[in-house]
DNA sequence: TACGGAATTA
DNA sequence: TAATTCCGTA
């Protein structure tokens, strides 16, 4: 809708903000949004619910004190989850991913016709449209669109292209079918006739080829806005884990990139599962074996919902059979719910100490082990370079305060954050962060916010994400 | 108006 | 698993 100049009037994008978008008329978008999915019923309370729902995945965030206003976070949707790729790409420097959108990474969602219910058959993809081999700025975007007329659908063509590259190269390696490569979301980079032209769109094709010219705004907190270094992101290739056409990572490119990623993520508090991960990965050397997995990696992996009553009471009961052990952090806050006990077994847990132990004498980031991949959802980014930050040896305690202790046994207890701020649920450091919200201290005193873990599938997510 | 828990649905 | 539905709270 936001792409259709009908519905400019009940949802349009925000001007000056880039990626935001107000609904203007909260009943009639939830109308024809409940005209959509076939549910008569749906009304704007339930409608911004499920929007909510994004905001624990990053994917959208609301603009505080702007009526229905809402805000795209375009990271979440591009870099960390999917480097934008050239291989080959004519210069020493690869591709970057944008942090944000530029004229490189053009992104429309799939026009959604409320009346056509087959027109979004793929909805809300994201296209790396430097998948080209060639592809610079040029080649992509509307400028492609000339070259496929004949294409009902560039977009559609464009992203099926990348898959289909990506499940012939992994086919070699026999490691990424893309079968079960859930396309969450993927941005076709192609726009449609019918699509107008918005200048606030960050959707919008630049009329000049080179310049997006869409950007020269401020953008979501999540992003990264550090235009030098966590901007930065080599190029890992389409498929670095299949063993004959492994492409070969600069380990230093990599390194920086790595870096880059953590930074963004520890500076913006961002969820840990926004760091990329390449399995398999180390820095160097790269080995270039993917477990089939693996191969959702550079899928957005969106967030389960929290843990429900259940969840929460399974995990209250097993607090008191597993008592916090907060060694390096003072007291501990009224009420913070923890994760169970690891139930990995005690070689592996200390296996990954050791591991997080080397990184950190290293300086790089945690080379994760295929089986640790298997088990982890994320793992907590290495923190950015940090003065002074007295080494840990978690040993001991391998399962410290934390709320995702079971998903990332490897996370840094010594994390350089403020004990306070260690102390507060991620959530509220983040809503801190971004609202710089008073209330949140006042609300975390309180135990006001509980959390837990654990999706259905035993991801402590909900924490680790917040 | 907004948020988020909980249960339910498809 | 992504909503949908309902609802208490702020």
């Amino acid at each position: 809708m936001l792409q259709k100049e009908e519905f400019r009037h009940v949802i349009a994008w925000q001007q000056g903000e880039y990626g935001e978008f107000v609904i203007k008329d909260p009943d009639e978008v939830a109308r024809l949004w409940g005209r959509r999915k076939c549910k008569p019923q749906m009304n704007y309370d339930k409608l911004s619910r499920a929007l909510r729902y994004y905001y624990n995945k990053r994917i959208l965030h609301k603009t505080k004190g702007k009526r229905f206003t809402y805000k795209f976070n375009f990271n979440k949707l591009v870099m960390p989850n999917y480097p934008f790729i050239n291989i080959r790409s004519s210069g020493v420097v690869p591709q970057s991913a944008p942090p944000v959108p530029t004229a490189s990474s053009r992104f429309h969602f799939p026009p959604l016709d409320a009346h056509s219910p087959t027109s979004d058959v793929q909805p809300g993809r994201f296209s790396a449209g430097s998948l080209t081999a060639s592809g610079q700025e040029s080649s992509n975007g509307a400028d492609r669109k000339a070259e496929l007329p004949e294409l009902e659908d560039g977009s559609a063509a464009d992203w099926r292209r990348g898959v289909d590259l990506l499940s012939s190269r992994s086919a070699v390696g026999g490691g990424l079918g893309h079968q079960k490569r859930k396309p969450d979301i993927m941005l076709p980079l192609f726009t449609r006739p019918g699509m107008y032209p918005d200048p606030h769109s960050p959707f919008a094709v630049s009329p000049l080829p080179g310049r997006g010219g869409v950007l020269n705004v401020p953008i979501s907190p999540a992003l990264s806005l550090t235009p030098t270094i966590f901007s930065y992101s080599p190029s890992p290739g389409l498929s670095p884990f299949t063993s004959s056409s492994c492409f070969s990572f600069n380990p230093e490119e990599m390194k920086h990139y790595l870096h880059s990623q953590a930074c963004s993520v520890f500076n913006y508090h961002l969820s840990p599962r926004t760091f990329p991960r390449y399995p398999g990965l180390m820095v160097p050397p790269l080995q270039c074996q993917m477990h089939p997995e693996e191969s959702a990696q550079f899928s957005i992996k969106l967030q389960p919902p929290p843990a429900g009553r259940k969840n929460r009471e399974r995990v209250e009961s097993s607090e008191e059979s597993a008592p916090v052990t907060a060694t390096t952090v003072a007291p501990v806050p009224p009420r913070i719910k923890v994760e169970p006990a690891s139930d990995k077994d005690p070689e592996s847990l200390r296996q990954l100490v050791r591991e997080e132990e080397r990184s950190h004498e290293e300086g790089t980031v945690p080379s994760r082990t295929i089986e640790e991949e298997k088990g982890t959802v994320f793992a907590r980014p290495a923190a950015p370079v940090w003065p002074s930050v007295p080494a840990s040896t978690p040993s001991e305690e391998p399962l410290e305060v934390t709320e995702d202790s079971e998903d990332r046994p490897g996370k840094e207890p010594n994390a350089p954050e403020k004990k306070e701020d260690a102390l507060m649920p991620p959530k509220l450091r983040l809503k801190r962060r971004w609202n710089d919200d008073p209330e949140a201290r006042e609300l975390s005193k309180n135990g006001k916010f509980l959390w837990s873990g654990s999706g259905p599938r035993g991801l402590a997510t909900a924490a680790a994400d917040a």
